[in-house]
DNA sequence: GGGTTCATGTAATGGGTTACATGATTCC
DNA sequence: GGAATCATGTAACCCATTACATGAACCC
């Protein structure tokens, strides 16, 4: 209820909007998504659909087959539709963290285009603070500050700037739209 | 005791290992690591700090004065300097998160160069196979998937990158090091 | 006088991790 | 026959967030 802790129920649904899933293939698609959030257990992530389904944000349909396990496949429903889109609309997205802003990005879809580019735009005034920031405080520095420090900063520094350059590039891919449904011809970024 | 949970207590060990500093110093030190790493809250840091006393791995030192509130200064103790080191030096640092390297990197002064370099080479090998495969997943999407899955991975690709180019550099200011002190010049990443 | 920063704490609540439990299938 | 993947779940424990509590100095 409070706001934040729905969060993760939120991103579970999010990624159910995605497309219909069972837990075990969100617990896949997140395993992916490790390196850059954080791994979750199973522990939290059913009892978390469990949830989703008491609140009645999500049905499920079990599938079962003679060779494999039955499966649960969950979808988002009407309410849970409604209840994400509510969500991702908060125009004012709080100071969040990486982890914070790829679950955002997660759910993309269920926002307007307008939307999705008021939030790059806030995601990017909120990086080139950081990184300014930054930038201030490795010059200020002297030659005896602790390594970490020094790396961590560093760090932070490059990984500023390359966000910044993506924010950019989605956004000048978003800003003139071809008019969409045939426009995502190329999405390379590398 | 698990190795896990200890970690945040071991955080903030490695924040004083860099500097003697009271809770308040900690909190705002990393508050302007929360964009990577997210904040963390007085009311686990505190009790946190406690602990870390109870296990005999710092010190404090009551500072008063008479304009300020009192301040509780901690230092790593001789115990605590051990199990530092020896946490950081576990050579085989499993596949962590964004967030846990960030951890680890803060605390690269309690590490010998080697071990330094060491671990910078592993988190270079994973982070190069988050980047083939991503890079791979990317390839193999039809111009259906969600719009969020394909930010999300555009958007990792694109940190992975960064994250390669900065290790390679550090790694490269290691290898031969002008006997450091005056070395580090140039910090400019942008 | 009121808001902000400095400074340290405690208690309740919620929720995530860990470990446990089960069971079928496939590959070596 | 044993390990790994698929597949779902429960329960206890730990711990982090939230909210509460206090208090002094500084600036408008």
């Amino acid at each position: 209820m409070s706001a934040r802790s729905i969060s993760f129920r939120q991103f579970v649904l999010g990624m159910l909007a995605q497309q219909p899933m069972s837990g075990y293939d969100i617990k896949r698609r997140l395993k992916n998504l490790a390196w850059l959030i954080g791994d979750m257990s199973f522990g939290s992530l059913y009892p978390a659909l469990h949830a989703l389904l008491n609140d009645g944000l999500v049905t499920v349909s079990v599938t079962a087959s003679r060779d494999k396990p039955p499966r649960k496949v969950y979808s988002v429903s009407e309410a849970g539709k409604t209840a994400l889109e509510e969500w991702a609309n908060q125009s004012e997205l709080s100071n969040t963290s990486l982890k914070g802003f790829v679950m955002r990005l997660n759910m993309a879809s269920t926002l307007s285009q307008p939307a999705l580019v008021r939030q790059l735009k806030q995601r990017r005034e909120q990086v080139s603070a950081h990184h300014t920031t930054i930038q201030q405080q490795l010059d200020a520095l002297d030659n005896e500050t602790d390594l970490g420090r020094h790396l961590v900063m560093s760090y932070g520094l490059t990984l500023a700037s390359a966000e910044l350059a993506w924010l950019d590039e989605a956004l000048a891919r978003l800003a003139q739209p071809p008019l969409a449904v045939e426009g995502r011809t190329n999405h390379r970024v590398s």
